[in-house]
DNA sequence: CAGCCCTATTATCAAATGATAAGTTGGGTG
DNA sequence: CACCCAACTTATCATTTGATAATAGGGCTG
C-alpha cells in the first residue's frame, strides 16, 4: 500500500548519537560506543509490518532510528493504537524483561531499526549498571506517557485529545532534532490518529476541521502544522514534565556545541 | 472524613509471601526472606494521605500491603486517578529509576505499607540480577495495565469501561487471595470509580443502576458483588493475559500447599 | 435526638459524539 | 491523459454523555 501520508522526512541526522537522547542522561563517551557497537546492522522494515505480535516469545529488542511505529491491541477483531514511538525510542524493551508482550508493535510508514539480542542486553546489564538504570528509566517513560494519555482521555474532549497528541509528539520529535521550527512531519492517516485519540474518523476530521478554523494547527499530506503552540498546548493541557525532557536537552545541548 | 466506604476486609492474610505474588515468578525461600529483609517496619497510612507528592525527589519506595492507593494527576486544580493499586504492588518503584515522578500517590481508605530505601534497593540489584529484573517486571507490569486501560477508554463506553476496571480489580485481588468467590471489598466512591473511568459521577451512576438491572453486578457500602461473571468480562471485553498472572497463580498453588 | 455533611439517586435538558451515507480530492498507475 | 483508489470532507440524524438541580439516605457530631 502507498500513499502520501507514508512519506519520511529526508534531511534526517543519520549520528545515532542524537537518537540515545532518550536515555535522556548525557552518556560518556564510552557509553555511547557500549551501545552503538551492541546493535546489530541497520535494517529496514516497511510500512505495516510487525516487528513483534503479542504474545510471541523474542529474545531480541528493537531500536528505532528513523519513521515512526506504534503499539497496538486487538480486540474485537479491532487492531487499537495504545502507543506511538519516534526515532530513539527502544520500542520492545519490555519484552527483555516480561518475556511475552501483551501488545502488538507494527511500523507506520517506512522505517529503519536496528535490534539488540537479549543476551548483549545481559551482558551490558551485569557490566554496566548505569546503563542498565538507564534502559529501565526508558521503559517508564513509556510508563509515564501511558499515564499522561490515560489523563488526557479521562478529562478532554476529543479536541482536547489531538491537540495535546500533537503537542507531544512535537515536544518528543524535537528531543531527537526531528521537530521543526513550525511543526513536523507525521505519516498517520486521519484513522490512525482517530483510533489514537479514540473516537472515530469522521470525528476526528471535525476537529480538525474545527483546531483549523481557530488558527491552532493544520493537518496536511502527512505534515502538522502548528500556528500558535499556546494555544494548542492550552487546548491540550499540555504540561511537558512528564516526559522527563531536562537531561536530553542538557544532552542536545552538549551535542551541537 | 470518615465514612463507610473506607473499610478494609477484616480477615486480611498477614503472610507478606502471598503479596509478593505480584512478582509473578515462584521466589525461593532466601530470595523472599531477602525482600522482607529489605523492608522497613509496617506503618499505618490513613485515608487521603499522600504518600509521594509530584515531583519530589525521593529515597525510599512504598509497598502496599493492606488496603488500596491510587496514582493521581493533577491538571486544572482537579485530581485525576490514572491508576489504583492492591496489596502486592511496589506503589512507586518508578521513582527509583525516574528520581522525581510524575504523578501523587495517595491512601484510599486505611492502609498499611512497608518502606525501602533505594539504598537497599541498590544493593539488592548489585547482589541479585534475579530480583532485580523482578522489581522491573513488576513496573512494566504497570505499564501493560496503563495500556489496557488506554484501550478500554479507546473502544468502550463508560458501561463497559466500569466492567472491565471491575473485573481488573477483581483479577487482581484473586491472586494475592484477597479475591472472594462472589465479589470483593472496594472503598472506593461513585466519585472516585467515575473518575477513573473518566465520566461524571452522575452519568456513572447511571451505568451501575444499569448494571445492577442487567443482573450483572452490584455496588453498595464498599463492597463489588458481582452476579454474572461471564456477562461482566463480556461487557467490559475483560482479557486477563496483559496481567501475567500465570507465574503468580503457580506461585499462589505452591504456598497454598 | 437533631442537624449536618457526604454520598448516592433521579429527572430534565443541552451538548458532544457516533453512525450512515455520499461527495471530493489528489496522487499513482496503466 | 484518464482512471482508480485511498484518504479526506461534509451533511444529517440517532445516541451517548454532560450539566444542573433537586431529593433521599446514612452515619457522625454536638
Amino acid at each position: 500500500m502507498k500513499d502520501r501520508r507514508r512519506q519520511v522526512n529526508p534531511d534526517f541526522p543519520n549520528s545515532w548519537r542524537f537518537l540515545l537522547g532518550r536515555a535522556r542522561h548525557a552518556l560518556s563517551q564510552d557509553e555511547q560506543r557500549i551501545i552503538e557497537d551492541m546493535l546489530e546492522p541497520v535494517e529496514r522494515v516497511s510500512h505495516d509490518r510487525v516487528i513483534l505480535q503479542d504474545g510471541d516469545l523474542v529474545d531480541r529488542s528493537t531500536f528505532l532510528i528513523e519513521g515512526f511505529m506504534a503499539r497496538t491491541i486487538k480486540r474485537d477483531g479491532r487492531r487499537h493504537i495504545v502507543s506511538l514511538h519516534v526515532p530513539g525510542d527502544f520500542v520492545d524493551l519490555h519484552a527483555f524483561a516480561l518475556k511475552r508482550l501483551d501488545h502488538t508493535v507494527v511500523a507506520i510508514g517506512p522505517t529503519k531499526v536496528a535490534y539488540v539480542t537479549h543476551c548483549h542486553l545481559e551482558e551490558l546489564l551485569a557490566r554496566h549498571p548505569h546503563l542498565g538504570r538507564m534502559l529501565w528509566f526508558s521503559t517508564l517513560l513509556d510508563a509515564a506517557i501511558h499515564r499522561e494519555w490515560i489523563l488526557t482521555m479521562e478529562h478532554l474532549p476529543i479536541e482536547g485529545r489531538l491537540a495535546h497528541l500533537m503537542a507531544e509528539l512535537w515536544y518528543r520529535l524535537s528531543l531527537v532534532r526531528l521537530g521543526d521550527e513550525d511543526g513536523f512531519n507525521l505519516p498517520l492517516t486521519q484513522v490512525e490518529i482517530a483510533d489514537a485519540c479514540g473516537t472515530t474518523p469522521i470525528h476526528l476530521n471535525r476537529v480538525v476541521r474545527s483546531l483549523r478554523e481557530a488558527g491552532i494547527m493544520e493537518l496536511s499530506r502527512g505534515r502538522v502544522t502548528i500556528f500558535d503552540r499556546a494555544k494548542l498546548e492550552r487546548t491540550g493541557k499540555f504540561d511537558p514534565s512528564y516526559l522527563y525532557g531536562e537531561g536530553a536537552l542538557k544532552l542536545g545541548q552538549e551535542l551541537s556545541r
